[in-house]
RNA sequence: GGGGCGUUCGUCUAGCGGCCUAGGACACCGCCCUUUCAAGGCGGAGAUCACGGGUUCGAAUCCCGUACGCCCUACCA
């Protein structure tokens, strides 16, 4: 599926919007967009579309040293590869823009300065040295760090002295001493935090620039989320997140915390597959249909027999409640079983167009092929799609078809349970067969049936041995299609070789 | 160290007090189909529901501990 289509169905759902839930994926473009980050954006997607809400792609770039236009790229091809189309965002605007946080600084600001108004956050003049002090004699005294206060109640005089004194503020909010912040996760249940756990925190640097917590907390207010639904490594966010909705006066929204993908060690994804860039994945031969079909299943159950779901059967079956409280190891295998399915299910030409890049690569279809030749491997690829799991492996599948010679062991030629004999024989009464015979699958059959009974020889033995000869390969899709695909030249042309090849061996064929 | 969350076949899950001698999917094994490989059909093996205590006539399901795993614990996001 070409990215352009996912857009146009976007188009649709933009027009069927009925609801006012709004939710959002907020990715820094800080690395490139790995499959475990598109859990999180799944879900969200899902959701959005389950209920006919708005989901918003907004880009946290304030950690502007390790943004990069590129990992932005990356995320944009990523989600529209896999059709999760935005409703608001980068490209397609929207009423909210701008959608970048570093366009979005005034607003930061003035939220800030209205928490200090209100005492709700205060001037901090501790300095990284103090506080690093603090962390290591916590450390030593095996107690947890908290912020210790010192910049709490600084007096209008004592802030005046520390400015004097060259030293810049940050903000940090005021924490109440005791009583806990809670919510219901959309997925997780009641989790409540004790507020003296929390500690002051910094909502923006000495330098001015705000921190994380702040931003999105002032951006999804300001962009009126009502669902935040993200991984649960920010689960310990969400407390912090709350007490400045709060110390605004602002009701927060529901939060849902997706249990994080794991890799088979168990560990966060990141190693191996989940590593890989979601537009890696399409290079590896998979179908964006079938990822989207074994991510958003993954973890998630859907009260069903199957695994197989069409794109807008999951957005009607999905329910929040039947996503899983724990961690889903990515299981690959399952993935290229689904792939599989996804590619049997291909109209052949479409299937075709998806094999061609590939095929190009390898050099085995031109750049611009006739339609003669683009016939061909269509014929050759009709008898691979249900061989394939991935269209990376279309190429190893129909080489044979178009390669001018083909590279096997003569050895194979001899079937086991036959002798050399038999294979001589049978490839001479094969050729001559092929020189006169209808070159279409049944007659094919008929006549090579035929000749096996004269020949008194087992089916096995001789259509193996044409097998070989003519594919170079043990394993191929049904040997009189593949004849009959091939045509009469390529295979006379292919017996005779093999034909030659054991005319060398005189009369013992060398140990296999 | 502290806090939070999690724990049902190898993997993803169903299960919300009796339908559970725990169901499905992938993978695995066997049989059928068959010229090979796939695909498909049928069947099999595989989980004392992390462990230990309760509550209850009855617990995978409720409560409490323990263990293990993961996440967080920044003037990173």
């Amino acid at each position: 599926m070409a990215p352009c289509d996912t857009h146009t169905e976007g188009r649709n759902h933009e027009m069927t919007q009925t609801s006012d839930i709004r939710v959002r994926m907020a990715p820094g473009p800080t690395g490139a967009f790995h499959i475990g980050r598109t859990r999180a954006a799944i879900v969200n997607w899902i959701f959005a579309r389950h209920n006919r809400g708005t989901f918003v792609l907004r880009i946290e770039d304030t950690d502007v040293e390790r943004s990069r236009p590129e990992h932005l790229q990356s995320i944009l091809d990523s989600l529209r590869w896999l059709g999760l189309n935005w409703d608001e965002g980068p490209e397609v605007g929207g009423p909210f823009a701008p959608y970048f946080q570093m366009g979005r600084l005034d607003s930061y600001a003035e939220y800030c300065d209205r928490l200090l108004g209100s005492g709700h956050a205060y001037k901090c003049y501790c300095t990284t040295q103090e506080l690093d002090a603090f962390r290591r004699q916590a450390e030593q005294e095996r107690r947890p760090f908290r912020y210790p206060g010192t910049c709490r109640n600084l007096s209008a005089e004592e802030q005046r002295t520390k400015e004097a004194e060259g030293l810049r503020a940050a903000v940090r909010l005021r924490v109440p001493d005791d009583g806990e912040t809670s919510w219901d996760d959309l997925i997780l249940g009641r989790i409540s935090y004790h507020n003296d756990e929390i500690g002051d925190f910094v909502i923006r640097r000495s330098s001015g620039i705000p921190l994380y917590n702040f931003t999105v907390t002032i951006d999804d207010l300001t962009m009126k989320i009502t669902d935040v639904i993200r991984g649960q490594d920010h689960i310990s966010n969400t407390p912090k997140q709350i007490l400045i909705y709060r110390a605004l006066g602002e009701e927060p929204p529901a939060f849902g915390h997706v249990p994080l993908m794991v890799s088979s060690e168990g560990a966060k994804i990141g190693a191996r597959f989940g590593a890989s860039a979601v537009v890696d994945l399409a290079d590896m031969g998979y179908l964006p249909e079938a990822v989207f079909n074994y991510m958003a299943t993954l973890g998630i159950s859907y009260e069903a027999d199957s695994d197989i779901f069409s794109r807008d059967e999951i957005i009607r079956l999905f329910d929040i409640d039947h996503v899983s409280r724990s961690p889903a190891v990515f299981d690959a295998e399952k993935l290229d079983w689904m792939n599989g399915v996804y590619i049997r299910n291909l109209s052949l030409g479409d299937f075709v167009q998806r094999c061609l890049p590939f095929l190009q690569a390898r050099g085995l279809v031109s750049s611009t092929p006739s339609d003669d030749e683009l016939a061909y491997v269509s014929r050759a690829l009709s008898l691979e799609q249900e061989r394939v799991r991935t269209l990376a492996q279309a190429p190893e599948a129909v080489e044979f078809f178009v390669t001018d010679h083909l590279d096997y062991d003569p050895a194979l030629l001899i079937v086991k349970k036959s002798s050399l004999e038999d294979a001589r024989t049978i490839l001479e009464a094969a050729e001559d067969l092929c020189r006169t015979a209808e070159f279409e699958a049944g007659d094919l059959d008929k006549e090579f049936r035929a000749l096996t009974e004269r020949l008194g020889l087992k089916t096995g033995i001789v259509f193996g041995t044409v097998r070989v000869a003519v594919t170079g390969r043990i394993a191929a899709p049904p040997l009189f299609d593949t004849l009959a695909a091939l045509g009469r030249e390529r295979v006379l042309k292919r017996l005779g070789a093999a034909r030659r090849e054991l005319s060398r061996w005189g009369e013992t064929p060398p140990v296999q």
